[in-house]
DNA sequence: CAGACATGTGTGATCGATTCCACAATGTGC
DNA sequence: GCACATTGTGGAATCGATCACACATGTCTG
């Protein structure tokens, strides 16, 4: 690989000339600037980036961990962040948890160790071992989806959404609804979504059986579990669905079709997060989106803002959400 | 930040024992250990792996080019990737083109001056500039989705999954088959899925009319378009229709579903790519499995073999295929 | 008891860039 | 003709790590 100090001797100046017409900085003659120039196509020198960080100690990389690479959201919402760095010349250091908490630590230590100018985490718990190795790392960092105490986080309105959307079901004239969640340790997902459910039923009085609440993991699969699960606990009927993911819901429409039942008619079906396939299963599937690109981009945002020190020390930044009122629900 | 002179002073050895140390290479006495561990317990210190690049000249970091993060195919693709990089240490640097053939070269350029030690790039088109520019890299690379003459490239079966597929089309009775594909620069999407198409017709005797041939984007609303041209376009309506994704077989559902054709009585339908919502459209639509986690994983491996210089030269890989047969065709 | 060998530590060069500072030339004003 | 910019260049330190090598002990062996 070629270097400064190869491209210097062949021009016949000091690697300083060299740096200064690459930069251009200070003062380089016109000859100096041809042999250089001349000498740099010849041999296609790139500089190395690497070497100007340990001198600058600034990366130009942004670290950011997420549970899982291949979910839309997640492609989504890392897709919003790419946007806004790549124009101000970052680029991302993907590093994906696997939904391992002990990994998800490993990695902010691993980004941290490649001195990556700042993190977004995208993070699916609040346990204190997190937020431990959160608040010890030395670069700036900004959580998405879940509040993380004393730290930049850009979540979504996820009590609210869920509690919109439970009322949007309980204003098509449904009262008996069933609920597919998934674990608490999801803070957001798990306690912030099942809550708005909760409260809205209690807001306008209505009550569920137990075996209406069920959990589930996040695939299509788990769905489908959770929803012949529901079915066969369930004392009476609900004649309404509440599934806190698209594909959670898309899998519990699978086990209803299969069991014979009329979708919507006699069962209503709604979901969150308006993944792609939500617009085109059958019935369309009612959802709350969420922006996630625009998550993306406002976490990419109020992290740039914080590595060139105009921020605030710690911004909370809570996202819009829209109703998407599908066939699924009448 | 805390570096390893810091460590070395605090602690009273020199840096070269506190390497030692780290390394666990060569000897250290049992006080320096303690002191030492000591030290870097109470500072947080974490090595600079930027420093320790430059010195030993790699990165760990491979490069990753793609065409844009937000699809599935990608995410899947990327997810098997990480799994074999990260198992040997190694992190992925993301860089989009987001469809720009320009900014794709550039990518490339930018990732070599972060001397990453490697480069997969999921190519989209085989421009002899793009060509020459992985030429001009001094970095391995492994090409995913196109053949590139001269480097390694990981391809799907794209001729004869299209081919195979058609002549499932043929054997289900339909003689009469539309085809919305996409542009010829990308050549195996566009060039390679349509000539396997055309010859399995040709060896069956069968023809097309012009207007059942629809060029489309990637997006759903594409394949609603394309769909809809093709309507309009055609003096005898086809039986069937194959689409080059699933993507655009879904927006054609959606079209042909609104101008009131029964599925797959009046028209049967095929996509290729087995993406996550084609089990779950309705009705499901039959695809083709291309194994894109796979061939990320298989990508990573032949990049991690070049590197460590355990590699042929250039090492061409195809992947295998499998029909998923389901309700869009009968 | 000399030489070989194991144990333990530090000095200084190195990787590839940037940048402060010193120092030449040359021109310019008074 | 002297002081002083302006223009142009290079030497050397620096960023934070690794590592070859030198050098000190202490112990074993023939």
């Amino acid at each position: 690989m070629v270097t400064i100090n190869d491209i210097a001797r062949r021009a016949g100046v000091s690697r300083t000339t060299v740096s200064r017409f690459i930069n251009e900085s200070g003062y380089v003659s016109e000859k100096a600037r041809e042999n250089i120039s001349r000498v740099i196509e010849a041999t296609g020198y790139v500089p190395s980036e690497q070497a100007k960080s340990l001198r600058l100690k600034r990366t130009k990389v942004i670290g950011v961990v997420i549970p899982k690479i291949s979910t839309e959201t997640m492609s989504r919402v890392v897709n919003g962040m790419d946007e806004i760095l790549q124009q101000e010349g970052y680029q991302i250091l993907l590093a994906s948890s696997s939904l391992d908490k002990q990994k998800e630590i490993e990695q902010l230590k691993l980004l941290e160790s490649r001195r990556v100018d700042g993190i977004i985490l995208v993070a699916t718990n609040r346990e204190p071992e997190l937020l431990e190795a959160v608040k010890n790392l030395s670069v700036p960092v900004v959580a998405v989806g879940q509040h993380l105490p004393e730290i930049s986080s850009v979540v979504y309105n996820d009590y609210e959404a869920a509690k919109s959307l439970t009322k949007e079901i309980l204003h098509a004239g449904h009262t008996k609804i069933g609920f597919i969640g998934v674990d608490e340790a999801d803070y957001s997902v798990g306690v912030l979504r099942k809550k708005g459910f909760l409260d809205a039923l209690k807001e306008n009085g209505c009550s569920v059986e137990t075996g209406w609440m069920q959990t589930a993991s996040f695939s299509i699969s788990a769905g489908e579990e959770a929803a012949a699960r529901l079915l066969e606990q369930s004392k009476t009927l609900p004649t309404a669905l509440l599934a806190v993911t698209d594909r959670l819901a898309v899998g519990a429409m699978q086990t209803l079709r299969k069991e014979g039942f009329d979708l919507p008619g006699e069962m209503a079906v709604a979901g969150m997060g308006a993944s792609d396939m939500s617009a085109y299963v059958t019935p369309a599937l009612t959802t709350v989106d969420y922006y996630y690109e625009e998550a993306g981009k406002v976490s990419a945002g109020i992290l740039l803002k914080a590595i060139t020190g105009h921020a605030k020390k710690v911004e909370k930044s809570q996202m819009d959400y829209r109703l998407l009122k599908r066939d699924s629900l009448r």
